[in-house]
RNA sequence: UCCUGAGUAGCUCAGCGGUAGAGCGGGUGGCUGUUAACCACUAGGUCGUAGGUUCGAACCCUACCUCAGGAGCCA
C-alpha cells in the first residue's frame, strides 16, 4: 500500500528513497531551487520537499501551482532549517494532475462562507480538513463509548411511519406521482411514509429486548430553520437503557461528554491546536474546565429561581411552566456554571407524550444537557413505562392510538422503567473544535434552499 | 418564518453624489534554504438584479434575489 504523508513525518531515521505523493498547499521558488509544501490529508501537517532547479524534471515546476497532484520520488533527510524535522530532497518530480490559476483555494486565509460555496475542494484546507479528521475519530469514538460498556448498535429505520412526535416537521417519502389524484393506500409502502426524525420509539423496543443499545445515524428535519446550529439532515446519537430511571440517564450522558472531550485531547492534539490557535482561544481552557470536575445539575425548578434572581433583565420573561429560552440557556451554562450544566424535571406541559410524569403531577422526568457556546447538546428522559397514563397523555396531546399500538405494546407485555436521549453529533463536533456554524462540520450541509452536491 | 446587517477584481476589503482602488492570487523579471517568503512591473471589474431620484449614482430611494448574524423550533 502506498504511504502517506503522515508515516514519512513521522519516521524515525531518514531514508534513502521514498515515495510520496499528494496535493501542493504552497511553491515558494528560488533561483537554485523550489520548496513544495505538499499534503495528502492523512495529517494536519504538509511534508516539505525541496526540489533542485538542476533536476531534469524541474522543469515541470512553472506548471505545478497551488493544488496540483504531484509524486514525488526522493530521499528522506533531517531538514536543515527550522520549522519542520524532515523534508524531501527530490530526485524525480511526477506531475499528476495540474491546477491552473482558477483553482479558488490561495495560499491564504477564506472565509468559511467562501468555502461553503465549494463544498468539494474545502477538505483540502487546513481548516476542512481537520473538522473531518475529527468528525472521523469522534464518529469511531462513541461506538467505542458504548461498546465499551456492553451497549448493543441497533440500525433504526430511515424510513417510518411514525412520527417520533414533538420532534419537528418531517419530510414525505412517496413514489407517487405530484399533481395526480391518488391515495394513501396506492402509495410504495400503502400509507403516508416519511424520513425518521429520531430512532427512539423503535430504540426502545430493543432497549426492552437486549438492554442497553444506542443508535447512530442520520436524522431529518424539514423545519426551516436558519440558524448555525440546525441542519435539515443531521447525526444522532440515541441511547436506550432498559432499568436505568432519570438519574443513570444523567450519569451516561454526562459521562459520554467527557470521554469525547477526552478523546479529542488523547487522537486530536495537532487539529486541537490548530482550532485553538484560529478559531477559538477558550477552545483548549473550556475543554479542560469540561474534564476538570463532575457537570453540574440543577432541576428546572431552581433554574428559574436563580434565573429570577440573577438580577439580569432577559428579553424573554422568565415564567414556571414555559420553556427556558436560548438566552436563559445561555446565562446558565455561560455565567452561572461557567460549564456543562443539566436541567432536569421539566414542566410536563411543554415535553413529549413519552417522557414519565413525576409523582409532583407538575414535571417530567426529562433532562438537557446544556454546554457554554452551544447550549441544547443533549436531550433526553426517563420514558413512561405505564400503560394507562401513557395512554393517557397520548389521548391527551390528540395521539391516535392505532398508530402507536406497537409503541404501547411495550408497557403491555413485561414493561420496565428505561430511559434514553438524544445527542447531536455536529452539536459535539462544534463543542469539541470551536467551529460556531454547523453547516462547517457537515461534509455537505443540508439546510433550507440547499442540496447542491 | 420574523428581525438586523451585507452584496465593488478569482479571494479579502477600501471608496459612500463628480474619470473604479489596495492587498492576496495569476503573468513577467529579479533576489534569497524558503516557511501564507520578499522586491519591481503587469493583466484583471456593466460596483447582486430591476426600476426610480439627480446635470451626474458603486454611493440616495423602492422592490426583488443571495449570503450572514440573531430569534423561534430543536439535536
Amino acid at each position: 500500500m502506498p504511504e502517506t504523508i503522515k508515516d514519512l513525518l513521522y519516521a524515525s531515521e531518514p531514508r534513502s528513497s521514498i515515495l510520496a505523493r499528494g496535493w501542493v498547499r504552497t511553491k515558494r521558488d528560488s533561483k537554485a531551487c523550489s520548496f513544495l509544501e505538499i499534503t495528502d490529508g492523512s495529517c494536519f501537517k504538509g511534508l516539505q520537499v525541496v526540489v533542485d532547479a538542476t533536476l531534469p524534471t524541474a522543469d515541470l515546476l512553472p506548471r505545478i501551482l497551488t493544488g496540483a497532484s504531484v509524486e514525488i520520488t526522493g530521499e528522506l533527510i533531517a531538514s536543515p532549517a527550522a520549522g519542520q524535522k524532515w523534508e524531501v530532497q527530490a530526485k524525480e518530480v511526477k506531475l499528476l494532475g495540474e491546477a491552473d490559476a482558477s483553482y479558488p483555494l490561495q495560499k491564504k486565509g477564506h472565509t468559511p462562507e467562501f468555502l461553503r460555496t465549494i463544498a468539494h475542494l474545502r477538505p483540502r484546507t487546513n481548516l476542512f480538513g481537520s473538522v473531518f479528521r475529527v468528525r472521523s475519530k469522534m464518529a469511531f469514538a462513541v461506538h467505542r463509548f458504548f461498546q465499551e460498556r456492553g451497549f448493543f448498535y441497533v440500525h433504526t429505520p430511515i424510513i417510518t411511519s411514525s412520527d417520533c412526535e414533538g420532534a419537528g416537521e418531517m419530510f414525505q417519502v412517496t413514489t407517487l406521482k405530484p399533481n395526480t389524484p391518488t391515495k394513501p393506500e396506492q402509495d410504495f409502502f400503502g400509507r403516508p411514509t416519511y424520513l425518521t426524525v429520531s430512532g427512539q420509539l423503535q430504540g426502545e423496543a430493543f432497549a426492552c429486548a437486549l438492554g442497553n443499545i444506542y443508535t447512530f445515524g442520520p436524522t431529518f428535519r424539514a423545519e426551516n430553520s436558519n440558524t448555525t446550529r440546525h441542519a435539515a439532515e443531521f447525526w444522532m446519537i440515541e441511547p436506550e437503557m432498559a432499568f436505568y430511571d432519570l438519574f443513570d440517564d444523567m450519569t451516561l450522558a454526562e459521562e459520554q461528554v467527557r470521554y469525547l472531550v477526552q478523546a479529542m485531547f488523547d487522537e486530536c492534539p495537532d487539529e486541537l491546536e490548530f482550532f485553538n490557535k484560529f478559531i477559538d482561544k477558550e477552545l483548549v481552557a473550556r475543554l479542560q474546565q469540561t474534564l476538570a470536575k463532575p457537570f453540574e445539575r440543577i432541576s428546572y425548578t431552581d433554574a428559574v429561581e436563580i434565573l429570577l434572581k440573577s438580577g439580569r433583565s432577559f428579553e424573554n420573561p422568565v415564567v414556571w411552566g414555559e420553556g427556558l429560552q436560548t438566552e436563559h440557556e445561555r446565562f446558565l451554562a455561560e455565567e452561572h456554571v461557567k460549564g456543562p450544566v443539566t436541567i432536569f424535571n421539566y414542566p410536563k406541559g411543554i415535553k413529549p407524550f413519552y417522557m414519565r410524569q413525576n409523582d409532583d403531577g407538575k414535571t417530567a422526568a426529562a433532562m438537557d444537557l446544556l454546554v457554554p457556546g452551544i447550549g441544547e447538546i443533549v436531550g433526553g428522559s426517563q420514558r413512561e413505562e405505564r400503560l394507562d397514563i401513557l395512554e393517557a397523555l397520548m389521548a391527551a396531546q390528540g395521539l391516535e392510538p392505532e398508530n402507536y399500538s406497537w409503541y404501547a405494546d411495550l408497557r403491555r407485555y413485561g414493561s420496565v422503567p428505561h430511559a434514553g436521549y438524544g445527542l447531536g453529533f455536529e452539536r459535539l463536533l462544534m463543542f469539541v473544535t470551536g467551529v460556531p456554524n454547523i453547516r462547517d462540520v457537515i461534509p455537505f450541509a443540508r439546510t433550507p434552499g440547499h442540496a447542491a452536491y
